[in-house]
RNA sequence: GGCUCAUUAGCUCAGUUGGUAGAGCAGCGGAUUGAAAAUCCGCGUGUCCUUGGUUCGAAUCCGAGAUGAGCCA
């Protein structure tokens, strides 16, 4: 069996930590950070990032190496990531990526199209402006792109005109240089599934233990301009239960309930993933870890 | 015990002069190539508390009952 990454994707509070960390015991592998937030030194309880004791079991890669107020992206990502796993391939081992976050790990393994990288006072400027006119726009620029996107996603619209307006160019033509991600074959991995309810009581469970385990005070001690940090699930709720606005058994029910439809988007994102093998997360540690050995 | 007010979607509530009902949230489905834990799109049949009545027609008007809240005893 040739040596090549692995992948373990699956929604939030899906048990991706610990199946890897049995995964790596058991091939001795080494474990590479594929989740958009653990990626933040002072975000370890709110984003559950695999604790000291857990990364001291073998060894883990780009987690919490970054600060709060550096933004991150899912090319920077991709780049890092993929040295990373070029080094661990080259000592002879297997690179375990474990991450719910569809977007970056998309950008790993299906590449990255020629894209300039996001301008921060382009995004200002286009932030402040209504969705029809950032729509406007792109359709002056761009109008195949602005039929394509979703005509009231000021995000997506947003990315598109900034792309015009950077290269001159038009991103529907970046769009279509870009290879077919259907084309790449080769990768391995699995998607940790549950059913809706069990998955639901576990997102209740680890969201009162998250509180309980320090989330008020880091989200307390972020600093106002992380603008990238400050979407992570629970900064906006906990800062409402600090402010006074929310009590606590309502910030904690908020963030289950986002956390729950963050679950959702998951689900979608990797079930569009033909290429992850489905593993029911309910299966004792070593009937899951010889599933994904038989990937 | 008496009076008043409430009772409509899982929850909070709208519902105009009677023409068999609709918002927000939740939920469900979906999109997604440099902010992605983000951003966005689609989906609303429910004994209108029950029961008698008035009416061509009642969530809406009248009577009785049930449950809850408040006030007076």
């Amino acid at each position: 069996m040739s040596q090549q990454p692995f992948y373990l994707c699956g929604t939030t509070a899906s048990g991706k930590t610990s199946l890897a960390l049995a995964l790596a015991r058991e091939t001795g592998g080494e474990i590479v950070n594929g989740d958009a937030f653990q990626v933040y030194r002072g975000l370890e309880i709110l984003s559950a990032a695999p604790t000291a004791e857990e990364q001291a079991c073998c060894p883990h890669h780009l987690f919490g190496f970054r600060d709060l107020d550096e933004p991150m992206d899912a090319a920077k990502y991709a780049a890092l990531a993929g040295e990373v796993i070029a080094d661990i391939l080259e000592r002879g081992k297997r690179p375990i990526v474990v991450g719910g976050s569809g977007l970056y790990l998309k950008f790993l393994t299906h590449g990255i199209a020629e894209a300039p990288g996001g301008d921060p006072v382009i995004r200002a400027e286009l932030d402040a402006l209504p969705v029809e006119e950032v729509l406007r726009r792109l359709q002056e620029l761009d109008p195949e792109e602005a039929a394509r996107q979703n005509q009231q996603n000021h995000r997506h619209l947003s990315r598109a005109l900034e792309i015009c307006l950077i290269t001159g160019g038009k991103a529907s033509d970046l769009r279509r240089n870009f290879e077919d991600p259907k084309k790449i074959t080769n990768l391995r991995g699995i998607a940790l599934s549950w059913p809706r309810e069990i998955l639901s009581e576990r997102i209740t469970q680890r969201t009162a233990q998250m509180l309980a385990d320090g989330a008020i005070e880091e989200v307390a001690g972020l600093p106002a301009d992380a603008q990238t940090v400050r979407q992570a699930i629970g900064v906006k709720e906990i800062e409402a239960f600090l402010t006074g606005s929310m009590t606590r058994d309502e910030c904690e029910e908020r963030i289950a309930i986002s956390t729950r439809q963050y679950a959702k988007r998951q689900r979608n994102w990797f079930r569009r993933e033909e290429w992850l093998k489905s593993i029911d997360g309910s299966l004792a540690t070593e009937a899951r870890v010889r599933l994904c050995l038989e990937v």
